[in-house]
DNA sequence: CATAAATAATAGTAATACTATCATTTTGTT
DNA sequence: AACAAAATGATAGTATTACTATTATTTATG
């Protein structure tokens, strides 16, 4: 037995949501592998169709481009990652306490439960990381963004700027600090496994306990320091 | 009379050194356009040979492909930040002061001299603040940078990183510090821009202020506070 | 079991990212 | 000014990509 969670994401995304059928979810689930295996550049629609064993046609019944691809499978991460932060929080009185839950969720929410059958969250946290950027970096950023497409990083960033608040009512920066804090997890981890010179932290073998020491310590000076 | 600049680039990035010919330069002048104004996507060699009333194999005697063209202006705008830097620093003894002159380069450099003639730093600034996460995030990431296609990142970060260590040489994050504060510089305008809900500042009619003040107070309260 | 819906198979187009070849122009040298 | 060498232009061509359209077949549903 196993309970799945169905993430709703804008209707923008996509034509027919692939969370509602078999081939659907193995567009996700393969997507997934694809990308991270080649790099978003290189992956297209043709070599998902012969991995599935399925045809363009058919995917594209499902999204208008690969881009609006990548869009739905990084919005479905961040929705994940803050509903895993609205449970881990739920009873939680301190914001402190709270901030360094969702820091953890940041650097390492991948490694938790509960898991979606054909999402591999481990693997698309590595996506994430290396082409997230590309979704919103782009000329079409203003109109995606009035059709809603980039509301679920607004809510993760405005779950995190609220904890802010609550710790240091008077900082000014706390949306600033709250996309600072996901953005510098993103970027620490991806250069201490390619571009170590532009870091002082590493990551071993995926343990990114000196990410998560480094944006506690960063949040800790920042709020509740003198 | 006028002085230009050379700045001298990897020999990598480019099969002859744009810089040193007529057609060289109006490739660099109308890439930084072109990019600018239909996105890094859209931008490609036929468009800029049009442009320029030249044809795509004349381009490509210059660049192999419009990634490593990227890679180019993105290093020239790199090299020369850090060398304004060198030169806005040079009689300045208190690092903290350093330190703000850096930040100032970060958001504003392009409002600066010394112009190079071909190249308009304003719009180059707009391509580093949209573009430039995809010139290291790629699958070839690994292979690039030990050709030494970021050296100018990591140069930059270096510079910023010794103030940072002379401010606080107990401060564990030097590096880390340098690149996010460049990082934050360029995200910050964007989401101004592009994205408000995700940061606290707003930027009008290219008046940076905002930003520079937010990174000056981050950078102050980890360096310099209790 | 009939019918609709989903998917597969196939084909085709326009644009992109190149490469190759040869003609012409520009540049530098004597 | 004459000439060679280098740079650029003109033209053509290929493989891949990003789609769209049409028809056939399979699968799900009442």
């Amino acid at each position: 037995m196993s309970i799945e969670i169905k993430i709703s994401l804008n209707k923008g995304l996509y034509k027919k949501d692939p969370q509602d059928s078999k081939l659907g979810r193995k567009i996700i689930q393969y997507s997934i592998i694809l990308i991270d295996k080649h790099g978003f550049e290189c992956f297209n629609f043709k070599k998902l169709a012969e991995t599935i064993n399925s045809t363009e046609a058919s995917i594209y019944r499902y999204f208008e481009n690969k881009h609006l691809l990548l869009t739905f499978i990084v919005n479905w991460y961040l929705e994940w990652v803050n509903y895993l932060i609205k449970i881990n929080t739920m009873n939680v009185n301190d914001p402190k306490k709270k901030l360094k839950i969702i820091i953890n969720s940041f650097v390492s929410a991948s490694k938790e439960n509960p898991s979606v059958s054909y999402v591999n969250e481990s693997i698309l946290h590595n996506i994430v990381i290396a082409e997230a950027g590309k979704v919103y970096h782009t000329k079409k950023v203003d109109s995606e963004n009035s059709k809603g497409f980039f509301s679920s990083y607004k809510a993760l960033a405005t779950t995190t700027s609220n904890v802010i608040s609550e710790i240091c009512p008077e900082f000014k920066y706390p949306y600033s600090l709250a996309t600072n804090l996901f953005e510098m997890s993103n970027n620490h981890i991806y250069f201490a496994k390619h571009l170590p010179q532009l870091t002082d932290i590493s990551v071993q073998e995926d343990d990114v306990n000196e990410v998560e020491r480094m944006l506690n310590y960063f949040s800790q000076k920042l709020l509740y320091s003198s």
